[in-house]
DNA sequence: ATTTTATTTAACCATTTGGTTAACAAAAGT
DNA sequence: ACTTTTGTTAACCAAATGGTTAAATAAAAT
């Protein structure tokens, strides 16, 4: 029963359009376009611009989401969460190199959208990493640090590169090979980075 | 004789609107009750939307270029510069807070429009900043790091909390006002904790 | 076979949007 | 005083855009 075959070509041009182009800069006609479909297809299926956008950030969201909580939520020794972190979400990314930047693009746009579904995803983990950090730099096995800073460390240092591509490619004089190149050396470089600032020698 | 005072007034309701809502989702008739006036000046200052947007963002990059330009081309230390940039650069970002996620959402939208300038303004400084951290490697006054690595690192730590504001935000399970001195710590944060990372002990 | 339901299309529609125009007002030259 | 230039406005326009509709076709159900 032709198994939704057009609804999914839909989804799939309009997470190519959004993600590209941004909700503001994408255009029903240019989906349905990619799509190689009548843009009244577009509604009958998702009925308007705004459903459908929602359809592809809730799906972008779902890609990048179960990674950062499986890291985060893990019992394991802190040093072995930051780079299954690094390696795990700079491979990920990797795959799906537009999300970081068209997640951020939309949540600048509108910051309300997640905050609900943020608070209850994550809030549980980070506390519990939050402990961990605390207790470790209490046992006097980590330098002295705030947890929000090491965590927001790890974070930028994993994602920012994607986001600021254009710029860093510019600053560091590298073409598109060799900037590929340094973000794949970074899986492993950022986690020891971060273990070197840390831990006591 | 009346010294530009509409003109003004546009490009400070333009920098406010293009700001915040990026080329795309900016509207002109926004940007003209903004300001005050009558849509009809946009264009008769300004000739067409891209001009103006155009001005709003030579502002912006001349907002920030200036202070990336002088700290790494300024000949001192390593560890000053580091200081001196984070310190420098988390400062400013502050007082123009929506400035990164616009640069970066229309640089991603348009990668090309910055290229030669960037490279331009900052190969120069870039290669003088490489050859000084390789130097400190040989010597062995710092730990082995490929210096892409190291900038990459500097610079993703003191703007991408900017950027991320919003998801950070509720990762970190923060209010706005703890938000705020996260970042006003950093000024400091993260200079040490990359110094503690490439220090040799 | 026939009725019903789901899918698809082309044409259409109302609104929004960047941009223009013609007329008017205020300064500036002369 | 008056002519020209500059600044400003309201009304207007064409194109683009999200969305709708009515009719056609295909698939399922009876």
């Amino acid at each position: 029963m032709a198994d939704n075959l057009t609804e999914q070509k839909i989804l799939e041009a309009a997470t190519n359009v959004f993600q590209t182009k941004g909700m503001d800069g994408a255009r029903m006609q240019e989906i349905a376009d990619k799509a190689g479909i009548n843009k009244a297809m577009l509604h009958y299926y998702y009925r308007s611009k705004q459903k459908l956008f929602e359809a592809v950030f809730k799906t972008a969201i779902a890609i990048m989401a179960p990674k950062l909580r499986e890291i985060i939520n893990k019992e394991e020794p802190l040093f072995d969460k930051i780079r299954n972190f690094t390696n795990g979400y700079i491979s990920l990314i990797n795959q799906h190199s537009y999300l970081p930047t068209f997640i951020i693009q939309e949540l600048n746009r509108n910051p309300n959208i997640l905050k609900d579904t943020f608070n209850k995803e994550f809030g549980n983990g980070f506390m519990k990493m939050r402990a961990q950090i605390e207790q470790m730099v209490k046992n006097g096995e980590i330098r002295p640090i705030a947890p929000e800073q090491l965590i927001m460390n790890v974070i930028s240092m994993s994602i920012f590169p994607f986001v600021a591509k254009p710029i860093l490619k510019s600053v560091l004089q590298k073409e598109d090979k060799d900037y590929q190149q340094l973000l794949e050396a970074r899986k492993t470089h950022v986690a020891d980075f971060i273990i070197n600032a840390i831990k006591i020698q």
